[in-house]
DNA sequence: CTGTTAGCGCTTTCAG
DNA sequence: CTGAAAGCGCTAACAG
């Protein structure tokens, strides 16, 4: 027996230095099934190779191992799969993180229905029975915007990320709701990559813009290193902003302008809900994480407006 | 029953129906249990949040997708925890692809004698019994020096990766091969990350190199942003080469020489090999996959030799 | 405090 | 071709 207080200390002993010997692993698919507890959680994801979420997930990792469970994450291809994918990881483990924000509302709601241990990370949906914890994308992006405007840009245009993602959604809100500080946005269509970001600055300098707002960190990259291409220099003749604070951020040239977002309390607190959830309680919802804004190198005052 | 072609079609239909109205999931943890079969595989690496595994792994889950496999990524944090990990995680999955590129050879052995299916990526390891794909990283990086030394580069530096990492093993092998080349290298310690590479800069400014040959492209593009901070021009003043071509490589400021690693015919070939052994075949092993040598802007004449 | 027994949810095998 | 029965490797809930 592996655990117990009520038992012989000589017997457990002798015990102990049998499975030694014979090198005894216990088979974990099997206590699985006859406890109903894995002792280990699963992460779905879209996309293993976006840096956005290494930080997450490596924080959510090490709770987990302090509470002594195995983190097994599995990446979704094809969309439409997510709802497949989901309940076919939850036959082997006892709870999911869903860092999936494009993930139909139907499928979080079946899951939901389902009453299994889960909770949505970066994802807020209202009218979904789920614990979720996110950071706020609206505020510090609005201050970004501030931040544009000060310096004296007023035509901008938004890179967008996936229209279907959460965190889309609200920055390009944000970003709209900058019109009131004297922003005009216009929003291009590209991605959370570097490539999509490259590839849609051209799109976005039919808009004779002063300033590029990014999706995120690696979309700004990719702008940021199409506009050398075209002999313009960020910040002189654009500015770039990007969100999210990848590691890379601040080693670029010209360094970000981007938001710090808190991607090891996200991971963190996304464990501790999920832990929590997992003894069966009902994790209390918490607020929106908050996230800063960072003015580094690549912004600067409006070509053209006398800054 | 779901497969067989011994039974009635009416009746077939007639399940069909009837588990999906249910809505029936069979479990996948008494699946395996029953038949021995998990139809899934486990990943184990060292760190999910470098971009170079991240290639590799969209390759192998594309193939296992193909073959109906499902892909499960384990992280693991504590060095000595590799074992275990992975012998834990064997309980739920019917193979293994380990990314470990330090885990310790007796681990290895320990895994080869349970003749689960097992293929180690990127390690050469003579005297383990298990099938493995690697790229070459000897030729190309002498390929790299053979560059430098064409550009009249003498003193260099190599910013190394990790000792116990196999890769850094042959990449410094082949730096020293290159003192025929008329290369003078010195190793000083650094990581595969860029905060190891921004860090160890200072260090290896002290025995005035006119050339840094990173361990990767990450240390690289640490390197290039201490030298910008400290007033040196890449590559006017310094020369930099990282190893492995990430996405970002080519986008960076200057453009990285560096040298393509294949990874997604990494990752294919792991795919194809752990797949063979699955089906019980013992995989043949492949000669190493070559990546190649790319110039591009962060490597130019060595200063003061008159280039 | 021990030893035994009945399942966990499935697959497989073996009689009908 | 179908139905019933026997486990996969373990844990849990019992009687001894």
């Amino acid at each position: 027996m592996s655990g117990s207080l009520t038992v012989n200390p000589e017997m457990a002993e002798r015990v102990r230095r049998a499975t030694d010997e014979l090198e005894y692993r216990p088979n974990g698919a099997a206590q699985g099934l006859a406890s109903g507890m894995h002792r280990s959680v699963g992460v779905v994801l879209p996309d293993l190779s976006n840096p956005y979420f290494h930080g997450i997930i490596k924080a959510t990792n090490v709770g987990a191992a302090r509470d002594r469970y195995r983190m097994l994450v599995t990446e979704w291809q094809e969309p439409g799969e997510e709802l497949g994918v989901c309940l076919d990881v939850l036959s082997r483990v006892d709870g999911l993180l869903v860092l999936s924000t494009r993930m139909e509302t139907d499928s979080l709601r079946d899951l939901a229905a389902r009453g299994v241990p889960t909770v949505l990370v970066n994802r807020v949906e209202l009218g979904v029975d789920l614990p979720m914890v996110a950071v706020d994308n609206f505020s510090p992006m609005l201050e970004l915007c501030q931040h544009l405007a000060s310096l004296g840009h007023r035509r901008v245009v938004y890179l967008a990320g996936s229209p279907s993602a959460w965190q889309n959604r609200e920055r390009w809100k944000a970003v709209q709701q900058a019109r009131i500080l004297g922003l005009d946005p216009v929003m291009v269509a590209s991605d959370a990559t570097i490539e999509a970001g490259y590839e849609a600055t051209d799109e976005a300098l039919g808009h004779d813009p002063t300033a590029l707002i990014a999706f995120n960190d690696l979309a700004a990259l990719g702008a940021i290193a199409r506009l050398r291409e075209l002999g313009l220099k960020t910040p002189e003749d654009i500015s770039v902003t990007g969100f999210d604070d990848v590691a890379l951020a601040r080693y670029a040239d010209p360094a970000l302008t981007t938001i710090v977002s808190p991607k090891t309390a996200l991971g963190e607190q996304a464990w501790m809900m999920l832990e929590a959830s997992l003894r069966g309680e009902r994790p209390e919802q918490p607020p929106l994480l908050s996230a800063t804004f960072v003015q580094r190198a690549s912004t600067g005052p409006a070509k053209g407006s006398g800054g």
